[in-house]
DNA sequence: ACCGGTTTGTTCTCGCGTTCACAAACTCAT
DNA sequence: ATGAGTTTGTGAACGCGAGAACAAACCGGT
């Protein structure tokens, strides 16, 4: 959002696109311990679930990494595209808000496999302190300074109560924390610049209900 | 995606303003619980996060819930998204795989406060079996289509690791449940008319990654 | 009854994303 | 070398969603 205009080679990205590399992504490595070597678009984007034209369409954002008349080749179109969205160096990560979802988080072995690398668990409550999760111990939330300038975090995680969940913004935000991934109810106020996606689980639910309910009113039992 | 030619009254609501009206409803939810009884356009959209613009074209889909001069009323705009979306009835909803996320989402409060029930969470490991999570016992995964039977169940939560997913879709799909929220690792392949929504923690890492990469390279050290 | 101020509902325009369709380019067999 | 077959990369058309801008409608005071 700030005006970045981008002297580097780096060509602009579609925000659509960069949504769906790491869904590529995925398929490759699923590909790869597979044992397929080659691939071609076609199949490739039935393994991510999307339209062949999108994928080849998506892909040339990056660069010309296939060959015509044979298609891709997986390890190295697995690295460019790794290379691109920044999976290939180690991303230190903050989660704040150590409960049911915080556990679950901080167990969650997809993040290491990607590069992100929980450096500190937070939790405001001192009853948590010093319990041990996924072998790392809870902490003061009041330690979060020192944790992301120790550590260079650019990324955080709320995983707190609606309630604490701006505060917690707010704090991350003066740190230097760049990034957000907000699990928590509740809209976050952010300054430009800084980047915040959000993931809300009863909102998910919520529109399978309204599809569900459309598709019951038209059979009337 | 199936064709419904709607000869109900139900006007078709575009995706994008179905995945806002959730946001919404909470938002109204907080207005109401602060004492506020009226609200304009402006303010709702500020607490939802929205362009004023964008709320109102969303609502104008819902009908013509609001007054010129002055507003909308916060309790009766409420029940009509809620009644929209389909949050005013019950819905059964059965949870498989429960690991570190099933039991997250298992003892999740904003589940049951927007209608949802957990009637079921179930498990392929027998070591897990009789177990109690938020009160509920986990039982065998075979157990899904007699209690799918039994509570009416539409709605199934797959939080099993990537390489069971599919399975249990499938079997789900086979007990009648029509819609699925999916927070394993893999991409879902459902008849059509069955609908499928995704959330995938690493790749909203990723995501945030990229762009703090951009970021990053913009501003030498 | 009328007028100024306010806010909704809607129309219009613009940009982004998706999809189609095809030319360019590569492989392999002859 | 040439041609048939295959697959990528991209230009163009299309549809959806976002945002601006405005007319219609409502309230309150005089």
């Amino acid at each position: 959002m700030t005006a970045r205009t981008s002297t580097e080679s780096s060509r602009d990205i579609p925000e659509a696109t960069v949504a769906r590399l790491p869904v590529y992504l995925r398929a490759l490595t699923s590909l790869a311990e597979a044992g397929t070597s080659t691939c071609s678009s076609e199949a490739l984007a039935a393994a991510a679930g999307v339209n062949s034209a999108k994928l080849r369409k998506d892909l040339s954002y990056l660069g010309s990494y296939g060959t015509r008349g044979v298609g891709y080749d997986v390890d190295y179109l697995r690295y460019q595209i790794a290379r691109e969205i920044g999976v290939t160096q180690d991303w230190p990560v903050v989660i704040v808000g150590i409960g049911n979802l915080g556990h679950a988080l901080a167990n969650y072995s997809g993040f290491r496999s990607r590069g992100f690398r929980v450096v500190a668990l937070l939790d405001a409550d001192p009853a948590r302190h010093g319990e041990l999760v996924a072998g790392i111990e809870v902490r003061p939330f009041d330690d979060l300074e020192r944790i992301v300038r120790e550590h260079a975090v650019a990324i955080g995680v709320i995983a707190t109560p609606a309630g604490s969940a701006q505060d917690v913004a707010d704090r991350m935000v003066a740190c230097g924390v760049g990034s957000i991934l907000n699990f928590a109810a509740t809209v976050l106020t952010v300054p430009a610049g800084v980047d915040v996606r959000k993931v809300d689980l009863s909102i998910e639910l919520q529109i399978l209900a309204y599809h569900e309910q459309r598709k019951a009113q038209g059979e009337p039992a």
